[in-house]
RNA sequence: GCCCAGGUAGCUCAGUUGGUAGAGCAGCGGACUGAAAAUCCGCGUGUCGGUGGUUCGAUUCCGCCCCUGGGCA
């Protein structure tokens, strides 16, 4: 995490800075078939695919998260994919800032972008861009979590309504993420998290010329399709990437090591439970995951975004409706 | 065939000294500005296995029947 990297994650899309054109959005659950529907029409268009998902940029995960194979890869141009190591804490801002950093290469000059995945913050910081905040010392960081986790959100609560009580009367005491946040926040830059996010961010994107896509797939398809899927990622080496994951001694508070399935398979690999036990765990966890995603969608995505509904139409021809 | 223990929410179970029942998990709905595969909030009617009986009243007590474990033959 440079300091380099986070300035331009603070300025966005800055003074000079162009907007991303003609780009393309394909949001959808997790095994909707988002990235071979991207590739499809990447191939059509000549075009490039951006991960837009939260746990697809850690090395490591190939298998655990589904990420492109590598026949994928020749078939396009992809970015963004794998390219942070597990022991890293990657955010929504350093992947904007990676975004930024792929137009001024001029990555998209050649093909133009399709952002696939299911990280929804990723696709609102695309779209609407995020304040500008304060960097946030290690140091800070860390005192808050530990905070956190030795005396319980309530307890930051407090905290932060005696701090920031604008922020604190917007946050239920018992949300300790963002609680925490609030609080390094104010105390990195003495004002409330609320002023900074009062100040709109700019987007990264040139919005009159992007199309955006969600995918719905009903929820019986969705299950049959993530649980088909799940097998695919343990005859495909998933068991293999918790093993190499725990060798590492990560801290298991780290984005990566909340990839689903991680925590589930570890159990198994130390006995606790079944593998049959943690494999149904880790399916739950994905539909559960699918839910939340598709809630966010439904309420957080507005009528700009193209809501698309496989219903056992080829990929064909649902690339062929999106961009005739 | 006999004996014992069970049969209560989709699952695992609690409970009612007789006044028609509640937890966990699952499920459903929702929130969401740098950890977002994160974090957080809300939602509990189910012939209490069936059928007769006792009772003002039975899921609870009694009889019979069915089903599932375990034991003895």
């Amino acid at each position: 995490m440079s300091v380099a990297i986070k300035d331009m994650a603070q300025s966005g899309a800055g003074e000079g800075d162009r907007l991303i054109k003609n780009a393309i959005l394909i949001a959808g659950p997790t095994a909707s078939g988002k990235s071979a529907l991207a590739l499809e029409i990447a191939r059509r268009i000549g075009g490039c695919i951006v991960n837009a998902d939260s746990m697809q940029v850690y090395s490591v995960l190939n298998a655990l998260t589904a990420r492109p194979v590598a026949a994928d890869l020749k078939a396009a141009p992809h970015h963004l994919y794998g390219h942070v190591a597990p022991g890293d804490h990657y955010s929504a801002g350093l992947w904007l800032a990676d975004v930024a950093r792929l137009r001024d290469g001029g990555a998209f000059d050649e093909h133009r972008p399709l952002f696939a995945g299911g990280t929804g913050l990723y696709f609102r910081a695309l779209s609407d861009g995020l304040s500008e905040m304060p960097d946030i010392r290690p140091s800070v960081r860390g005192l808050w979590r530990q905070r956190l986790a030795e005396e319980g959100a309530s307890r930051l609560h407090a905290v932060l309504t005696r701090d920031d009580p604008r922020a604190a009367a917007a946050l239920r005491p018992s949300d300790g993420h963002r609680i925490v946040r609030a609080l390094e926040v104010f105390h990195s830059s003495g004002r409330s998290i609320v002023e900074w996010q009062a100040e709109r961010g700019r987007p990264l994107i040139e919005t009159a010329s992007a199309r955006r896509f969600v995918i719905e797939v009903d929820r019986e398809t969705l299950i049959g399709r993530i649980d088909q899927r799940f097998d695919q990622m343990l005859e495909t080496g998933a068991l293999g990437e918790v093993e190499t994951l725990m060798s590492l001694k990560l801290d298991s508070d780290l984005p990566a090591m909340k990839a689903i399935g991680v925590r589930e398979l570890q159990a198994a690999i130390a006995g606790t439970v079944s593998f049959k036990e943690a494999i149904e765990r880790a399916k739950i966890a994905t539909r559960q995951y699918a839910k939340r995603q598709a809630t966010w969608f439904r309420h957080q995505l507005g009528p700009e975004w193209r809501r698309i509904s496989p219903d056992g139409a080829g990929l064909d021809q649902i690339a062929h409706i999106m961009i005739p």
